[in-house]
DNA sequence: AATGAAATTGACATCATATCAAGTTCTGAA
DNA sequence: TTCAGAACTTGATATGATGTCAATTTCATT
């Protein structure tokens, strides 16, 4: 019950895209976002100029998505993670899993992150997509502010919770950042503890 | 006593640069640090499109540097600040007053800000003075954190004092992002109100 | 008045993107 | 089997931005 593509035509195109995306992935990890070019590509792709546009009519932009995507879609599960917890404590390690959860994955996909971090400056498509990961993130950690504020279990029962969550979030993300661009030498246990006791603190009383 | 400038070629000099960097700013606060062409600059300040060049050799950086020092002075002297605090009240004190001083400079220069935030992915120069900035702001928070810990205010001794400045930090810096971006309707006194919270009640036992 | 330094200027070389008309390969209907 | 036309490939080309430079003008000094 194989539906196996025999049409030698989409096979064909199937394989232009499949060496565009190749020669992309390289040239991305060993020049950058900015510095590789469509004509870099379409020539270590062994492809003409313009069969990159057939394939990925908006160019730079949506070849680099199309490679970044599969990473990316291993942060979304994490930002997808229901969770709850019923004490400070409780929150202490699973705050602390996910934080290491998400250092590891950054340190597994280090050279594709470190290009994504350089394009999400330049390319509109690409800041679009790391927004909605970030606004995922945050209203995610902001139903266990509410859960947390909910069970009498933080500080203050009208803490803001979007506020709140950007002060996980965004500590998170940027020491993730760090890590991914080399430039930290602190310790990851070290990191993903710190900001984990500092936020539980913070939040739960 | 007076040594004026009756030099009149290096008046004509002044006079390009003015033009310059005037049109410069309209320009750049109308379209944008990427939309705004060295073209675009020369032909409304009424000079040559060589001439944008003979004063700002590295082109449209070394314009928009020019304009956004001004701005980037006033966050030096906040990151600059030297404090002293004996308590976690103090401390709160302190540091809501910080947050309310940088949130008000951020409104005060919304406009040129969102430029400067649009530049920071696109120009090295600009990403290398944001990252000089924060790394004072962190080394400045740090030195607090520091202070905690050896007041013995602190819930811990051994915290890493930079990864925990980083999360006053970095909770801040993307939430006057947001303010300048206009992307949160959050009223600002919750904003400084609930991150001052969270923050000491992180770090100060 | 003559000299040459300072300042101005726009043409030009260079490079990247995106489009497109022309050519080639292949499928499916007659 | 044939062949019309869809799918795919291709590089030439238009567009637009940057940075350089040789020619020119303006001006201070001798």
């Amino acid at each position: 019950m194989k539906k196996e593509k025999v049409d030698r035509r989409s096979m064909r195109a199937e394989n232009s895209i499949k060496k565009v995306l190749e020669a992309a992935k390289a040239l991305f990890i060993q020049h950058g976002f900015k510095d590789t070019t469509i004509s870099m590509i379409a020539k270590h792709a062994d492809v003409g100029y313009g069969t990159a546009y057939t394939h990925f009519p908006k160019g730079k932009d949506e070849i680099f998505l199309t490679i970044i995507e599969e990473v990316i879609a291993d942060f979304y599960v994490v930002a997808n993670t229901e969770y709850t917890v019923n004490s400070k404590e409780e929150a202490f390690t699973f705050i602390h899993r996910n934080i290491t959860r998400l250092i590891e994955l950054s340190v597994q996909h280090k050279k594709m992150l470190a290009v994504f971090y350089e394009s999400i400056g330049i390319s509109a498509a690409t800041k679009e997509m790391w927004q909605d990961i970030s606004d995922r993130f945050i209203q995610r950690i902001a139903q266990n502010v509410v859960q947390a504020m909910e069970k009498n279990i933080a500080h203050r029962n009208d803490f803001d919770e979007e506020i709140v969550a950007g002060v996980l979030f965004y500590t998170v993300e940027n020491n993730l950042w760090k890590i991914i661009l080399d430039q930290t030498v602190t310790p990851q246990g070290v990191i993903a503890h710190n900001i984990t006791e500092v936020y539980t603190n913070g939040l739960y009383k």
